[in-house]
DNA sequence: CGAGGTGTTGAGATTTGTCAACCTACGTGG
DNA sequence: CCACGTAGGTTGACAAATCTCAACACCTCG
């Protein structure tokens, strides 16, 4: 949305404060006692923006950071050992990105910004060593890393048992839903990735995603100008997840 | 497949000794020194015999711990909101099983024996507390995370951007593979799951796995008897995978 | 103002699912 | 030890969902 000159921040001093985020909640932070926010604050060694179509890091990257959005929105993809790309996910501020490569494995996939992003960075040496000491934080992550492999399942049922209509209709209601804990309007916002994207994230073709925009347009579901897209019927998307 | 009356074995005192286990390295004890194994042995406070079709632990479960199968074979599935089953992983000796309910979280699935197994109970609270001591362990752990992470990733590209018939291939080559390692044959095995199990697993209905089972058989790619699986050509499985 | 990326729509092909019949192995109880 | 019931597996014919290919529309940006 707004697209600054980005002149790439370092804050190698450290003006971040987990204290008076206000994402902290669904961050690393969410949870850690407050007279502990501030050692959990040095794990930020630096903060870091990222252009619209640039990415964050590559699968087969060295993995050493786990990172946290502070702004913007970010896709990451798989690509096969045969080329075959896939969208994993969709990420937005206050989310995590970069946890598969925890423990060393090296990252597994790359993480785009779709938009011109912001993120805080977080040495996973950092991150143990201050987990070490602050033990909430130690729990905190592992938390996050059982929601990551938990958000996963989620998918998997999506691809594995749910029909085109039903798939996009609960990406849609993950998306409001998402944006709405945020504090944005859940039913009117803009989709910041392409149909292709879509359609790859939901396992289905462009065409189908778009085929599939006009029918719940036509159902009365939704208003969808391109990017722009109103939930006209909340429940009546629900509805379609039932059988 | 020895079938023991099963006394539902409680080794409250310790006979169990990750240095001598012959499947320490794909174990949570995989890369920790051996100076620190038998600190890392105190991990395991029970070991538990499931029989065939019973439950090593549901969704909902308030998870306290992390459990590796020293023999056996199990089904994880996640069941929906709305009722919505899929069975989201195969897991054997070695494996690991119950890593999502890390960090409190609760189990999110549920782990199913397929034959009768033998696993090794590992509390939270325990690695997490000898995971201080041994930072090897930490490290593991946390590696171990990712890389479940990161087996989600695998699946999301299989049902996201693959055929039937690939699908199929990669699940009998990944079985393959996993045997082999093992130390078992890779080209004949048994597949201790029904067809419809690997069918909600590849999101495909279990006629379709049939049909595909007969089809591979008729291009000379494999040998099928109900269970009883030979991979004849193991490349051109592999060759299938390739567009 | 033109080009290229993105999105939409239609017609027809293909893949996969559905329904129904039937077969086979296995375990149980007579 | 056999017979039968049942769960699991296969096959066929047909239906439905989704994909493919192709044409075109729209929007943005240089």
């Amino acid at each position: 949305m707004l697209r600054q000159p980005a002149p790439s921040v370092s804050a190698g001093a450290r003006e971040v404060s987990c204290a008076s985020c206000n994402l902290r909640e669904s961050c690393l932070s969410g949870g850690v006692p407050t007279e502990d926010l501030e050692r959990v604050a040095n794990i930020v060694s630096t903060r870091r923006r990222v252009r619209r179509d640039e990415p964050l890091f590559r699968a087969g990257d060295e993995s050493r950071c786990l990172y946290a959005i502070r702004s913007g929105f970010f896709k990451t993809i798989v690509i096969a050992d045969d080329g075959r790309e896939q969208v994993t996910g969709f990420f937005m501020a206050g989310e995590l990105l970069g946890m598969e490569g925890f423990g060393g494995g090296g990252y597994n996939d790359s993480a785009i910004a779709l938009e011109d992003s912001d993120v805080c960075v977080m040495p996973y040496s950092l991150i143990e060593e201050i987990g070490r000491e602050v033990p909430s934080l130690h729990r905190r992550l592992h938390a996050v890393l059982g929601r990551e492999i938990v958000r996963g399942h989620g998918i998997m049922v999506l691809l594995g048992s749910m029909s085109a209509k039903q798939r996009l209709a609960a990406f849609l209601l993950n998306l409001s839903r998402r944006y709405l804990r945020r504090g944005y309007s859940g039913s009117r916002f803009l989709l910041r990735m392409t149909r292709e994207e879509i359609g790859s994230y939901l396992g289905l073709k462009i065409e189908t995603v778009s085929r599939l925009f006009t029918a719940f347009h036509q159902d009365g579901l939704l208003d969808v100008q391109y990017r722009q897209l109103s939930i006209v019927d909340i429940q009546g998307l629900e509805r379609l997840l039932a059988d």
